[in-house]
RNA sequence: GGAGGGGUUCCCGAGCGGCCAAAGGGAGCAGACUGUAAAUCUGCCGGCGGAGCCUACGGAGGUUCGAACCCUCCCCCCUCCA
């Protein structure tokens, strides 16, 4: 089965819409919001805890994958989903956020990125096709093409050749393609410039993907920046295909991003702060460690339906973390992935529902007093 | 009874005349995290709004311009010998 999408909807008030997207392990519905499972492990969780979350797609990264275990080797072992035991649809990233991310330890060539490994400090060379080739061997079910995830900040003409490179690489990744049952998507880069965004989309677009990402945000810019480029660039990008805002974001950035037309995100920060003691709630943020739990009987949050939320409470939470338990993260992850996934879920319903918009401004309210009230503490502890 | 070692801020532990409110851990408190080099990183951690002052290195005296550091006595702990 080949890759497809399908619009099933679109919001009146904003350019948010619902969607499917078929996979050959699966069907994704849409807006969605993909856990971050890097080294073929979302970390701390099993494939039936991710699936007990609700989630219906995971990522992999090929540059982790093809260092260790190596992508021939997981080839042979029957692939990504065999290997990892997770058998619904994975969205592999293509390296290019560890162009951004690892850039002490590699170099920009013309025709692909010289890494030294992060392991063991040997050489590798990243090609746009050698990016193909080891997500084909991993038989992921969306591939991402190589870009260059343009840091923040960047002048005008450092975004501007940065762009080119990833536009060219664009076209190699395509022509690399070999397969027809795994889909492409292209990347738009163009950093924070509105008008290098809109030609990306002109150079990228007729190139001819399966779905169309943002990338480039969420790398330090500000947040009014990031809104900025995503309001003004997802209309641009082919409504009949779906759109990824990559690397994003907090609960907030996801619902504008979908008001804007997006239909797929990721993000470690759920699985992240879940290990180092955040928990989201729709009320409040909850800094697991804060000596305010130590008695707390309820839950993380009454209105979770989590395994965590239905078994523990924020005093054995805490206790757990304080003492680094292993538990502590597994547990924590659990309740954020599930949270961000139910977060996809009200916004669905809300779009399908015909109230989106209104269910977009009450979430910016309450955001609004989650920050201010995480502010208001934050000035409270250091005064 | 004899010989030796030691008592430092919540805990462990360095310091052994001024650069010491005292290294370094731990604990405690708080914060950050956006296509994961992250079970990571950062800040605070005697008191007083601050320059500064006050209180602190077992207790009491003393030497010195100046003592956690030197001397005397006392209290307590540990090791070895009898």
């Amino acid at each position: 089965m080949s890759f497809s999408f399908q619009l099933i909807k679109k919001d009146l008030l904003t350019s948010a819409r619902l969607g499917k997207m078929m996979t050959s392990h699966g069907v994704v519905e849409t807006p969605a919001f993909m856990p971050v499972g890097t080294q073929g492990t979302v970390k701390s969780l099993r494939p039936e805890d991710i699936q007990s979350c609700g989630a219906q797609i995971i990522l992999g990264n090929t540059y982790h994958l093809y260092l260790r275990p190596g992508h021939e080797t997981i080839q042979k072992l029957g692939g990504l989903h065999a290997f990892m035991n997770w058998h619904g649809p994975i969205l592999t990233d293509s390296g290019g956020f560890q162009v951004y991310s690892l850039g002490a330890l590699r170099k920009i060539l013309p025709d692909g990125v010289m890494f030294r490994s992060h392991i063991d400090g040997s050489r590798h060379f990243l090609s746009p096709q050698k990016a193909i080739e080891i997500q084909e061997a991993l038989g992921s079910d969306i591939h991402m093409c190589l870009d260059e995830c343009t840091p923040y900040p960047a002048t005008l003409k450092q975004t501007e050749d940065s762009l080119a490179l990833t536009v060219k690489w664009a076209k190699l990744c395509k022509e690399a393609k070999s397969s027809s049952t795994h889909a492409l998507f292209g990347i738009v880069q163009g950093g924070t410039y509105l008008d290098l965004r809109r030609r990306a989309v002109e150079q990228i677009v007729p190139i001819g993907f399966d779905g169309y990402a943002l990338g480039g945000v969420s790398v330090g810019e500000p947040r009014e920046l990031m809104y900025a480029i995503t309001q003004d660039i997802t209309p641009l990008l082919p409504a009949e295909k779906p759109r990824y805002l990559m690397g994003v974001g907090m609960p907030a950035d996801i619902v504008y991003g979908v008001s804007c037309g997006i239909d797929m995100f990721d993000c470690v920060i759920p699985t992240r702060c879940a290990r180092h003691g955040l928990l989201f709630t729709n009320s409040e943020k909850i800094v697991i460690k804060n000596a305010r739990w130590r008695e707390d009987i309820n839950p993380i949050d009454e209105t979770c339906d989590c395994y965590t939320c239905r078994n523990y409470s924020r005093a054995y939470l805490r206790h757990l973390y304080v003492s680094g338990e292993i538990l502590a993260m597994i547990l924590n992850t659990i309740h954020n992935v599930r949270h961000y996934i139910r977060l996809m879920e009200r916004i669905r319903a809300a779009i399908n529902e015909n109230r989106f918009l209104a269910f977009k401004n009450d979430f910016f309210d309450k955001w609004d007093k989650v920050t201010k009230n995480s502010t208001k503490e934050q000035f409270t502890g250091r005064a």
